[in-house]
RNA sequence: UCCUCGGUAGCUCAGUGGCAGAGCAAUCGGCUGUUAACCGAUCGGUCGUAGGUUCGAAUCCUACCCGGGGAGCCA
């Protein structure tokens, strides 16, 4: 079978594709047909005078996603999407569509996700789980090819008791059961049995956050390495990274250009060394002047983007008087956009002076907020990985710096543009007392954790681990906006359907 | 839970006290190469829900429902 994305291959030969009506266009005697398999996108021309009368009407009948077979010549043309293009000698309907709810111009966010079953068909969405597919393939290779096994973490678990975050709660049998927040306590146990695993699989979390940056269920990639401390932890967080990046640009590139990302600071992030700051430092850098300055300086430049947006707006509604038809729909487009780019201004100069409150004043032993991680990643062009927690806002089974006990032996990876944290790790507690002097201290009980302590018990080693966010990561690559958008049926607060 | 913005045609939105509107989609017609094609016509309404103010409410008031963004929490 010849697929779209395959064309080159058949340049001057007949063939038939089978795919979907993603647009069409007519005039008197030609039909332009966007034709859509799955692969990508061809442009098929239909003449009146090169196709049988039967061909012709099937071609006046399609609407948009209508399913069909159509055959004909693919020839080079510059002219049409993809730079190939099919001259049809012959088209058959499969099905004609019902009206389809996504039409070609712009829709709200709620109705796409409503259809979202649908909206998986557009060309962004298309792209993204293009990526988002390479992710995965990259993030098994990187593992595979260093010798890990892939080992799966139970999705139910019987104890809610790691702490801080909501579980879901579902009934497994007669008893009380959750669904995992974390592969990472089991991921250890099969370090001990394998030296280098890693696990790759869904995590829940019944927080009630409404954010761009949180969903109830999504994908995470938990790495966990015997013998590995924290230094050796961060290199192969830094290479996994690297790695995954430099894949997705080598071999997605159409795709991301489909979703319009500049991939300037992809292409740092594979080239350069990614910046390694203490918390300590992390913290000095957001009271210092230079922050300060950097703030002052942010409220400078929206202050004067929107005067010039807002002289835009004025000229062009000036404009809208006398123009022609064509040119007021684009007015109205741009005005719009300025509308929207107004509001985000206007939010983000409400939003600094608390942003500034925060980061002036942060005090060492706070947990940073999303606002500190921002402006933290403002600083580079890569991600950069902070060290080194105070201890007490971290988990019962990180490792203390042997230089300072107030120190978790814990890493965080930023990403850059905001998207915020993507990877968060440790070095483990691998000492037996020391790790139930944790759980009491934690109040966990001793009873529930008895098989993580054996591992304390039987040839405990020193060990590391880190988890990935897949989604947040899908979103920082394919430059999303939402991790909504980086999943195909996302769940997050008030939806479960589709 | 709190803060904030919003809910008007299938979709995206305008209308802020006086006849319910536009573009797109759909339907019909026109156009020889279109790129969200274009041009003309037709069709399309419980203005989120309930109550109140008023001669008159999409518009003002009250309560509630639903959604977006953010805070907290986190990947």
């Amino acid at each position: 079978m010849v697929y779209i994305s395959n064309l080159s291959d058949h340049e001057d030969q007949k063939v038939t594709l089978k795919g979907w009506i993603y647009n069409s266009r007519s005039s008197k005697n030609l039909f332009f047909l966007e034709v859509r398999d799955g692969s990508g996108i061809c442009q098929c021309v239909v003449a009146k005078d090169s196709v049988s009368e039967e061909a012709w009407e099937a071609a006046d009948s399609l609407r948009q996603e209508s399913s069909l077979e159509i055959t004909g010549i693919v020839v080079e043309d510059e002219r049409s999407i993809g730079g190939y293009e099919l001259q049809v000698t012959n088209l058959e309907v499969i099905q004609i569509a019902e009206d389809y709810p996504i039409t070609p111009k712009e829709h709200g966010v709620d109705f796409l996700m409503e259809n979202r079953h649908l909206w998986l068909r557009s060309q962004r969405q298309w792209a993204a789980m293009r990526v988002r597919n390479e992710i995965i393939y990259a993030i098994h290779m990187f593992f595979q090819e260093r010798g890990f096994v892939q080992m799966d973490a139970p999705i139910f678990t019987g104890n809610a008791a790691e702490g801080t975050t909501n579980l879901f709660e579902t009934a497994y049998f007669d008893e009380e059961a959750y669904l995992t927040q974390s592969g990472q306590l089991y991921g250890e146990a099969m370090a001990m049995a394998h030296g280098l695993i890693y696990t790759f699989g869904p995590t829940f979390r019944a927080e009630k956050s409404k954010t761009r940056r949180h969903l109830t269920e999504f994908w995470m990639i938990e790495p966990e390495m015997a013998f590995y401390d924290l230094n050796m932890n961060m290199e192969l967080a830094e290479d996994f990274i690297k790695f995954v990046v430099n894949r997705v640009l080598e071999r997605r590139h159409s795709e991301l250009e489909i979703l319009e990302r500049d991939t300037e600071k992809l292409k740092k992030t594979v080239a350069d060394d990614f910046p390694r700051i203490s918390y300590t430092e992390a913290v000095e850098t957001l009271r210092s002047d230079k922050m300060a300055k950097m703030l002052d300086q942010m409220v400078e430049d929206r202050e004067q983007k929107r005067e010039e947006l807002k002289q835009e707006r004025e000229e062009l509604k000036k404009e809208h008087g006398q123009a022609k038809k064509w040119r007021k729909a684009q007015i109205d487009q741009r005005v719009k956009d300025i509308g929207g780019r107004l509001d985000q201004i206007e939010e983000d100069l409400r939003n600094i002076p608390d942003w500034r409150d925060s980061a002036l004043n942060f005090e060492w032993g706070e947990d940073f907020g999303g606002s500190d991680e921002t402006l933290l990643t403002m600083q580079y062009d890569t991600p950069v990985l902070v060290h080194r927690y105070p201890a007490e806002i971290k988990a019962f089974y990180m490792k203390r710096d042997p230089e300072d006990e107030k120190l978790a032996l814990a890493v965080d990876m930023l990403a850059p543009e905001g998207y915020g944290e993507i990877i968060g790790g440790s070095e483990r507690e691998a000492d037996l007392e020391t790790l139930r002097k944790r759980l009491t201290e934690h109040g966990l009980s001793e009873e529930v954790f008895g098989w993580y302590l054996d591992l304390r018990k039987y040839g405990s080693v020193p060990h590391s681990g880190f988890g990935l966010g897949l989604e947040r990561t899908v979103a920082w690559l394919c430059g999303l906006d939402h991790v909504r958008e980086t999943i195909p049926f996302p769940r997050m607060m008030g939806r479960l359907t589709p």
